[in-house]
DNA sequence: GTCTATACCCGGATAGAC
DNA sequence: GTCTATCCGGGTATAGAC
């Protein structure tokens, strides 16, 4: 492993840690036992770093998801899982500054592809099942539900709308 | 009106224009037609003016569902509307940072009373119909969905799955 | 209640010696 | 490829004059 790789999974480190905040060039070159300035050896700015991050995250959830047995349930599990595992890349994958320029192509549609298969094809239901899910992550981890909440039966409620007999109309064939 | 909540307005009327990024103190002051350092004779520190920003984004997003129509279509509707012409005062309202603690009591209930009647006062569906409206507003904020997709199709699935017949089951008498 | 001046943080990034 | 020194920007907040 070069410089470069370690460099990255100190930053990720960094951010599971102390979230976005805590991630400053300062910061990663503390503890890679440099000082900020020769990170511009290994990278030309943060937000190289940043799309690394990015990169990284969209892998593991999208590995994360292709893992997951067959069926809504199972990934909707996976989903809410590997977020509050790692809320902060999660954070970071999902959020406004997606720099999608510096993603490899293709890696978006590959983490949706199972979603998208457990829908039987149907975009528009696989788009409702996404935003429910990321929905009800965001929420759990921005703590607006109260602690007493019962999110499992929230999400069993939630799965079970989307695979109700009728509403699978979309893959009769 | 008072200095006060001019001076509220004016970071309002900022953080619709740059975000949450732009709400400095130093650019409220000046807006305000003053230095920075008088804004706190008004409140005693910042977090004091987010939170009333917050409580006036709530009670906006609240006011906006209880004039939608019955059922769940319109109320979704006019969740994503709220958001969309507001997006910057939605995120305030939603993220991570809620100020609790400076919100009155019975806000948050408020704003979710509509759609827990809509479901029948089934908690767990309003959960999870609470976050696909969530997770479909943030995603289309975020610019996560091609340009192309046909969101109404996506909540029209959405919505759909939440009101088909047989998943209306707690609400039989 | 406004001002000026300032203190004290933080951040990203660059120049140039070695 | 590392360092020191530095620049530039940002921010919240305080002290004290008026």
């Amino acid at each position: 492993m070069n410089r470069r790789e370690q460099i990255i999974e100190i930053a990720e480190d960094l951010l599971d840690r102390h979230g976005p905040e805590g991630l400053s060039m300062r910061a990663i070159a503390e503890r890679a036992g440099m000082r900020a300035p020769s990170l511009y050896k290994h990278f030309p700015d943060k937000a190289t770093i940043e799309a690394a991050l990015q990169e990284r995250a969209l892998r593991g959830l999208a590995a994360s998801l292709s893992r997951a047995g067959d069926g809504l349930g199972a990934l909707g599990a996976a989903y809410r899982g590997w977020a509050l595992a790692h809320p902060h890349r999660y954070a970071l994958s999902s959020g406004q500054a997606l720099h999608r320029d510096r993603l490899p192509i293709g890696l978006e549609d590959a983490a949706a592809a199972p979603l998208l298969a457990a829908v039987g094809g149907d975009i528009d239901r696989a788009r409702a099942v996404w935003g429910m899910a990321h929905g009800l992550v965001e929420l759990e981890l921005a703590g607006r539900f109260p602690s007493a909440a019962d999110l499992d039966a929230a999400w069993t409620a939630g799965i079970d709308a989307f695979i109700s007999p009728e509403s699978s109309k979309a893959t009769p064939g």
